[in-house]
DNA sequence: CGGGTAGTTGATGGTCATCAAGGGGGGTGG
DNA sequence: CCACCCCCCTTGATGACCATCAACTACCCG
């Protein structure tokens, strides 16, 4: 992990996901002080940067590329509880330690934030507490989401469902995407370990959608929907 | 759901759960504030008053009982996402619609605060917000251990897992309650419900444990139990 | 006594995990 | 440049775990 400074004036001025992060709620006047306590890093892919367990010392903004949170048990299966996007914030323990991990997926760079110093920015801006909140809520919906996949779904419903959530992922709600191409930077792997399934089902499940003509399978990481209605049909519970 | 205003002005001052509550973050003498929004209403067992989908106008407090949150599929399959105990604060919906619904488990009494009262509230009381905020990253660090278990986990090691977090519920830290002795208010179809299990697999699962001596299955819905060792061995993953 | 709900236990089957084999792409080193 | 390896993915065969279907008991209330 490589850390710079963040005392650049412009630093968070020249941001390109302010607009959609937590920093958004700092007004123009106040973003030197933003700059102050930032600093940035890039992980490289397949590094964790949050340890599940240890000390919370730093609060992270997503800036670019895709990091997977993820919880395990101590025999190694792992459960990722949700991917996040840039813009989005990490680090929410209330407690001393982290109850979660966090790795990138591909490159990945992040703000960090000392606990100290966010501290102080919420006292100081309490619009940023306001806007945390909603955040968390927003958190909170989609874990009660991801909770409803992994208890009640099938493996198809659960696939489809996740195909659905990458193609509004990232994006102003009412937008569709573009004609259904999707970049899914994570492996079947990590796709699995999030739906609660394994490689082997996840890979079967996308076999049987190509074979339906729901999607196109692309070489790397490309997925392209051609049907969203069928699996809107199938993720809400007819298949 | 039988209302009654809260116009008393003792009202909060006598509230037992207030200790444990987000209004604890409100001075003595600024009590009467919360007194004025707050109104009071009795669910009986089995009654909602959440309805997944409807309007958020409301936010609520639960004083005593236990309340269900769950989220449903069309044809009926039903996930609940939480238990809700007393001082547990209920509808942190950004959204203009409640994500969840909730139905009272037992006899349940809530504290109701209508959304624009709550704003006013928000922006008078800052230390309200801090506390929401932490109350919503306990739930989030709840949710992300309820997704590892119904992604990964066994179906002994959910029942185990279930029985270890009530026996912690609604205690102090530190505290192992009375002797292993519980008094589950809910019924084995919402055991189910919340593991992602079937009711004859929790049925089985709890008899398979009586019979390895881990648990005393009671009259009612009483369960003790024997060796908490046991179970957390099972919990962790070894099941 | 009859009906309804909740729970337990048994028999059977389906869905998905596990085990296993093979293909394809990208990297490194000869 | 090609051989080699490793990782990721796919596909097949088998089996385990848990859902489903079903019967029965206990309890509560009218």
């Amino acid at each position: 992990m490589i850390g710079s400074g963040g005392v650049q004036a412009d630093f968070c001025t020249t941001c390109t996901v302010r607009p959609n992060s937590v920093c958004s709620v700092i007004e123009p006047g106040d973003i030197s002080r933003l700059a102050e306590v930032a600093v940035e890093s890039i992980v490289p892919p397949g590094r964790g940067f949050i340890e599940e367990g240890a000390p919370a010392t730093d609060f992270f903004n997503v800036t670019s590329g895709t990091v997977k949170l993820f919880k395990a048990l101590p025999d190694g299966r792992r459960q990722i509880t949700g991917f996040a996007a840039p813009g989005h914030f990490l680090g929410l323990a209330v407690s001393d330690s982290y109850a979660f991990g966090a790795e990138a997926v591909d490159t990945v760079r992040v703000c960090r934030f000392s606990r100290e110093k966010m501290t102080e920015l919420l006292d100081d801006f309490p619009k940023l507490e306001r806007r945390l909140l909603e955040e968390a809520s927003n958190e909170l919906v989609a874990a009660q989401n991801q909770m409803l996949l992994l208890g009640r779904k099938t493996a198809r419903e659960r696939v489809a469902s996740f195909l659905l959530d990458q193609m509004h992922a990232g994006l102003p709600p009412g937008q569709d995407g573009n004609g259904g191409r999707l970049h899914l930077p994570m492996t079947r792997g990590d796709i699995a370990d999030y739906l609660g399934l394994t490689i082997e089902t996840v890979s079967r499940t996308l076999s049987w959608m190509r074979a339906q003509g729901m999607i196109e399978v692309g070489k790397g990481y490309a997925i392209t929907v051609l049907s969203v209605a069928k699996l809107e049909v199938l993720a809400a519970g007819n298949g």
